[in-house]
DNA sequence: AGGTGAATGCAATATAGTTGCATTTGTTCT
DNA sequence: AGAACAAATGCAACTATATTGCATTCACCT
């Protein structure tokens, strides 16, 4: 996503320390184009030092907490989780492809949620409005198994 | 949801045989005035007869597959199931509630999504475009714990 | 160097859903 | 009616994902 971020400032201004097993995965998630679950995210970490899969989840659990990244759900089992919006990283959505598991993040605009009415009306804390498309993405289209 | 559907008839015209088991998870699901999980589902259904886990799995995939109930994603970890939007049953949005787990339905037109620069752009399959509000429902606000 | 709290690791457990195969039920053909 | 067959259901084991409780290690402060 974006080569560019600071990553400990990012963990830094959320006032959490900058450990080294927070950095990396904070860099595993923004410098990857689309997000990923917490198994991918550890699969990757894995390969270039040793880390423990709770670890992966804590961590997980305490950026979403801070607002550094988000949780997404998809049309499958797992969460995934990708950079919150910030000043680099506009909000947009995602579609979930069910053939490949792979999410893609959709580009900022495309989808646009009329919210005012919601607003207006409901009567709880409403804390995030997530749209997600499924569907089956162009590359599996193309390689047909059925 | 709706006391006078014919859940026979919704199976039939999906072309499933109205088997008792079916009809009694269609039921649950359609006298229901919010998704339930497989879970509840479960729960609901051994209370007046046994019946297994796994066939009220099946069953809902089959009743998903057919079109005749929704698979609804929530912020949490299992999924939710509703009727799935019919001539009775406008299609709406779903609010979720992190705090006690459960989902209500919104009103039909709270939410409106701005789709069509989705299906200009958009090189895949698309299924499904899913709008989910999370957030802190009215009740668990007002008996707070934290 | 020693103490303290945060961060991490490890093993066990929980939760949700799935699979393979056996059994039962319901339908059709004769 | 009874045999044959397919569909529906049940049961046990299993998978994938996530969480918990407690032990260990690390980083910082003095």
């Amino acid at each position: 996503m974006c080569h560019r971020c600071d990553y400990e400032g990012l963990l830094t201004s959320a006032e959490l320390e900058a450990s080294s097993n927070r950095v990396r995965i904070l860099e595993v998630i923004g410098n990857n184009g689309f997000p990923l679950s917490a198994g991918d995210i550890f699969r990757i970490l894995e390969r270039s030092s040793s880390i423990n899969r709770v670890t992966v989840y804590r961590i997980l659990d305490l950026l979403v907490e801070a607002g550094v990244i988000e949780r997404i759900s998809t049309g499958g089992r797992a969460f995934y989780y990708g950079l919150a919006p910030n000043h680099h990283h506009a909000p947009h959505s995602h579609f979930y492809c069910k053939r490949c598991g792979r999410m893609d993040c959709l580009i900022p605009g495309t989808l646009n949620v009329e919210t005012d009415a919601l607003w207006k009306t409901f009567s709880g804390r409403i804390d995030k409005v997530e749209v997600r498309v499924d569907g089956i993405c162009k590359n599996c289209l193309q390689t047909q198994t059925h």
